[in-house]
DNA sequence: AAACCGCCCAACCGCAGCGTC
DNA sequence: GGACGCTGCGGTTGGGCGGTT
């Protein structure tokens, strides 16, 4: 434990912040904004480096920021996207408006530990392949780059189509960016993605199936039950959610390749800005990125989108 | 009531990345 | 190119609080 690395005047105080210093803090952030932050301290009266005032604006004194426990809905989305990006937390809080990196991290710290003193689960079966990391039962279907201490799973659970299904909306993740290497190839026309299809068809959403977890670069896999066949390459760049609601149908070929009929691409723009307005998601955005609709691909083949399925009960 | 324990979370620490000179 | 300063990020710490004994 050294001296705080920015704080090399010897008068900077630490530690927990007062109520006045908060005030000073904020009179000051709000007349004149931050643009230095290593001028604050001293402009704004404050006994502090700048990092700490950075801090403590940033995790606690923002208008913006939120709040109290965290949503059921919000549990997801810190689940889905870390089983995608893992420990980057600012990349994580982005996503979650008025949450901080420093909340998410803590969140899921605690929420990790809870997950490892409940080790009631019996041990996972045998039967998987050996690049799976998807376990029986396990609700979460992680990249093998990703932390192998929450692919598994922990906790009891009951059986798979009863969580999944029991949310009146899980919840799919969708990439719109491409795989290196693979979009210059495989230019899909995005309303591939998104097709403007007919009514949701639980006949064709098989619950056995329901793991299917990545999908659209070349030669990707699945999950099925209770099975990983694959696990796709890293998964970067999350842009978006989208609901399984907004999930249609989805049906399997022969060869694997699974497609995922959405609701059109309208409802599901403004069922983005129903939700969140810090979500990057555009559909001119996914259009260019997969190819601006130049050529149409079989509709067997390949985007670099990504969708992962995740639970809807934890 | 007091001691103990475990957890939460605000804050700190060190480092990487970036811009500027 | 490198030294320097600033910012942002992820890992870690420890004070304080609530629950338990």
């Amino acid at each position: 434990m050294g001296h705080h690395s920015c704080c090399n005047q010897q008068k900077v105080k630490r530690g927990l912040w007062s109520p006045e210093e908060d005030e000073k803090l904020i009179r000051y952030i709000t007349t004149h904004g931050y643009g230095c932050w290593s001028e604050v301290p001293e402009k704004a009266g404050l006994q502090r480096c700048g990092k700490s005032c950075r801090l403590r604006w940033i995790n606690y004194l923002r208008p913006d920021i939120r709040r109290g426990r965290f949503t059921p809905e919000e549990e997801k989305l810190i689940i889905s996207l870390h089983s995608v990006v893992g420990n980057r937390w600012a990349h994580i809080a982005s996503h979650l408006p008025g949450r901080t990196d420093n909340e998410i991290k803590n969140y899921w710290n605690s929420w990790i530990k809870k997950k490892i003193r409940k080790p009631s689960a019996p041990p996972p079966p045998t039967t998987t392949t050996p690049s799976s990391t998807t376990e029986h039962n396990s609700q979460i279907t992680y990249a093998s780059s990703q932390l192998d201490l929450v692919n598994q799973d922990l906790t009891p659970r009951p059986p798979v189509h009863e969580t999944l299904f029991s949310s009146p909306c899980p919840l799919f993740m969708f990439d719109p960016t491409p795989l290196d290497g693979i979009a210059d190839h495989h230019n899909v026309r995005a309303d591939q993605l998104f097709h403007e299809s007919a009514s949701l068809n639980n006949e064709t959403w098989n619950p056995n199936q329901h793991q299917v977890q990545a999908v659209l670069p070349p030669s990707t896999s699945f999950t099925t039950g209770m099975e990983t066949h694959y696990l796709p390459p890293l998964i970067e760049n999350m842009e978006s959610m989208v609901p399984m609601d907004h999930v249609q149908s989805c049906s399997m070929d022969e060869e694997g390749e699974i497609a995922l009929d959405c609701l059109q691409r309208q409802e599901l723009n403004e069922w983005v800005e129903s939700q969140h307005s810090s979500f990057l998601f555009s559909w001119e955005n996914v259009e260019g990125q997969l190819g601006g609709g130049e050529e149409i691909a079989p509709a067997s083949s390949n985007t670099g989108a990504t969708l992962s399925s995740f639970p809807s009960s934890l």
